[in-house]
DNA sequence: CCTGCTATTGTAAGTAGTTACAATAGCAAA
DNA sequence: TTTGCTATTGTAACTACTTACAATAGCAGG
């Protein structure tokens, strides 16, 4: 199942435990992003003897590896989910609606933001807050 | 010196006092954003009976009333600065170097986001992470 | 200048997340 | 299959932040 997974790590010096297959299982099931304690909650059924402190070390690690990815919601909170293809959040920060971007739309947005700040917008992070169309209403 | 702050809290129904007064200075004094730590470091050493919770409480209350502003910035830490002009930061991953945005320009890119996607932007709140010119050469 | 209402504070306990360190267990190589 | 190196884990203590509750103290009104 994460076979590839296992063979990036191995070519890199690192190791694939049972700890970080279930994080793994874990993200690709849920098949959205979840919160640290979410996944800690499930992992603890699953591997009774698997930690909170695992958990983070493992979230942080496989999101360094680029294996998963971390993105940032309302109050700062930080959320994994599986890497796929390229999207980014766009979060009302009245009522909480979660919103997916397609890639493709942001790139002619970072091409402006990089010819006026000379910055490159790190296209994998990227989290918007705002108001949904419903909230705008109120 | 804060006399038009004060008067705007009476007519909301709350009150001025030495902890808000506090922050609100220190604030003011730094002229850059500041995390949670580093004012109640500086607090404690004015009003020495001052307490992390109402630093914390402080923080949110006045950020609520549109008196600072906070902002994420790189790994979710929540920092904030008094409320000024409309501006917005852009965080190297990398480095960590941040920068100022000017709304104007963003405005032009809200614009597009808005017709795009039907979510306002919030202008107060954006922070947007990606490599600086220099982190762009490793 | 008092008085009373209640917003705000400090206290203390709780939750989420991090870290040093010694024990454990992947995995590469024989 | 066995062995040894060291990456990874669990433990336990620690930091940042939050919250319920009773005591305190702004401030509006008399």
């Amino acid at each position: 199942m994460f076979d590839q997974i296992i063979e990036t790590l191995h070519q890199r010096g690192f190791r694939m435990t049972p700890q970080r297959l279930l994080v793994l299982q874990i993200l690709k099931d849920a098949g959205r992003h979840l919160a640290p304690q979410e996944i800690f909650a499930q992992a603890q059924r699953i591997l009774p003897a698997m930690t909170e402190a695992t958990v983070y070390r493992t979230l942080s690690f496989l999101s360094e590896q680029g294996l998963i990815l971390a993105a940032h919601i309302g109050n700062g909170q930080l959320v994994y989910e599986i890497a796929g293809h390229d999207h980014h959040h766009l979060i009302c920060r009245a009522c909480g609606a979660t919103k997916q971007i397609d890639h493709q739309f942001l790139e002619s947005l970072y091409q402006q933001f990089r010819s006026k700040t000379g910055y490159q917008i790190d296209s994998l992070h990227v989290t918007f807050f705002g108001l949904c169309p419903d909230c705008q209403k109120n």
